[in-house]
DNA sequence: AGAATAGTGTCTTTAAGACAATATTGG
DNA sequence: CCAATATTGTCTTAAAGACACTATTCT
């Protein structure tokens, strides 16, 4: 132990020097996911500095121990600063410290996801226009090699996700404010890869309670289709059993 | 950015002096969990230095990163060093990170939590013989305060072992070699704080099939029971349904 | 034999799957 | 009216709950 005996908790707390220990060399990475175009997308960064320069990367950076109160609203921050938007859902998803994910040495990052509509994101570039995109994931992947251990990172997000949407409510985080029950189900059939007989689907999100009808109707197409929207029960709901999936 | 300007990966890194950077003050924190007398315990220290001197905490300590080649090497490092024994279920819960838990400042934890069987632990004392000790759990709270926010963590933790409990085969990681049927299912009605039907409960436990006879039977009081061990499936059985519970 | 614990039989209930059928609208 | 999408009816299936009943052993 770096400092010196001390025989009572103020007395320690004086002696201690703050100025000694570093800030800790956290980062917090947060995957950014939404539904377009009929796909899952996740929200990238091409990196200005080095290591990784020009890579593309997952939303994050350092805790600011100055202005963050806690590593939520590092992650918090760093979202609003690239989305614009506040997200409607927002999950730890794990902590990853090891001595090989950064070239510089041993780092941790603690690792969020977040879902959020599609529908009217601002991204706010930094520098360039291009340098904040949101990319299509496929079976856990994007196409262009990331920076880090973000690919691993994303695909055990991706799977977390997809296991979730099993037994939850969370894809209604990924609508807008109101949305049909057809429209609902299309996104859980493109985060399971699975159709869902709809029958079942209706049954299970209606009798959960969690929807009311905004008492409008949706006029495409055809038969115009009541709209929903979340009942402010905020929390996300689980269910007691899964969908039947392709585990 | 504190680094000067470099234009390849290579230079950058040559140029990048790691002596500037403090290692990161992140300390892992394990909730042992045990099932002992009936109820379920954890494992807790006496702090040796201050802060809190003298209160009880979680298992944990800094990260070695000198000889720590990840944070889950740490918390192993940590758990042999406490318990002599390698744990059969260690599984990484959250990381605390913010500016009040620590009364130093800033600071970050990333919690695991083990479950291990209580037979034939040796508790490792530190310097004296009492400084490490079993503590009963009820309602996700022990008798004595802890230091730093432990408390919180302990009760987070309770609950999510009594939810995963809900739907998988977690206690048979707190089992010895063999067991019967009858005591595993004491181990999730202590854990749960709930009968179960004894009918659903060997139903639900033999078709999932992780479990094989050993050929022996436990002789105690009156009619001798069945003996079982883990097939080495090793990975813990998730049940598609859950045990219709106090949620 | 009787008490006690281990283990089974079987009926009910819950929630999902399958899939046919009906409803509502625009063209 | 027809096509297309929304929505419902209803039978089946999987797995849990309830609870009575049988089996095995010790005293």
């Amino acid at each position: 132990m770096p400092y010196q005996q001390a025989d009572t908790e103020e007395q320690f707390l004086k002696a201690y020097d703050a100025s000694l220990y570093e800030r800790p060399n956290i980062t917090v990475d947060t995957v950014i996911f939404t539904v377009l175009e009929q796909s899952l997308h996740v929200l990238l960064v091409k990196r200005a500095e080095f290591p990784f320069k020009g890579s593309w990367s997952l939303v994050g950076g350092y805790v600011d121990i100055n202005h963050d109160h806690s590593l939520e609203d590092t992650a918090k921050r760093k979202l609003t600063q690239k989305t614009g938007v506040k997200t409607p859902y927002l999950e730890q998803l794990e902590t990853v410290g090891n001595a090989n994910r950064d070239p510089r040495g041993w780092s941790v990052t603690t690792v969020y996801f977040a879902l959020i509509p599609s529908a009217h994101i601002q991204l706010k570039s930094g520098q360039g226009a291009t340098d904040t995109q949101w990319v299509k994931v496929i079976n856990g992947r994007v196409e262009s090699p990331l920076a880090f251990d973000h690919a691993d990172i994303l695909s055990r997000s991706v799977q977390r996700l997809r296991n979730k949407v099993l037994y939850t409510s969370l894809p209604i985080y990924l609508m807008p404010e109101s949305f049909t029950l057809g429209e609902l189900q299309t996104v859980y059939e493109i985060i399971l890869g699975q159709v869902i007989d709809s029958k079942s689907f209706r049954r299970r999100i209606l009798t959960s309670d969690i929807l009311e009808k905004t008492g409008e109707k949706r006029h495409v197409s055809k038969r115009p289709a009541t709209l929903y929207r979340l009942k402010e029960a905020a929390e996300p709901h689980f269910f007691v059993r899964n969908i039947e999936g392709a585990d």
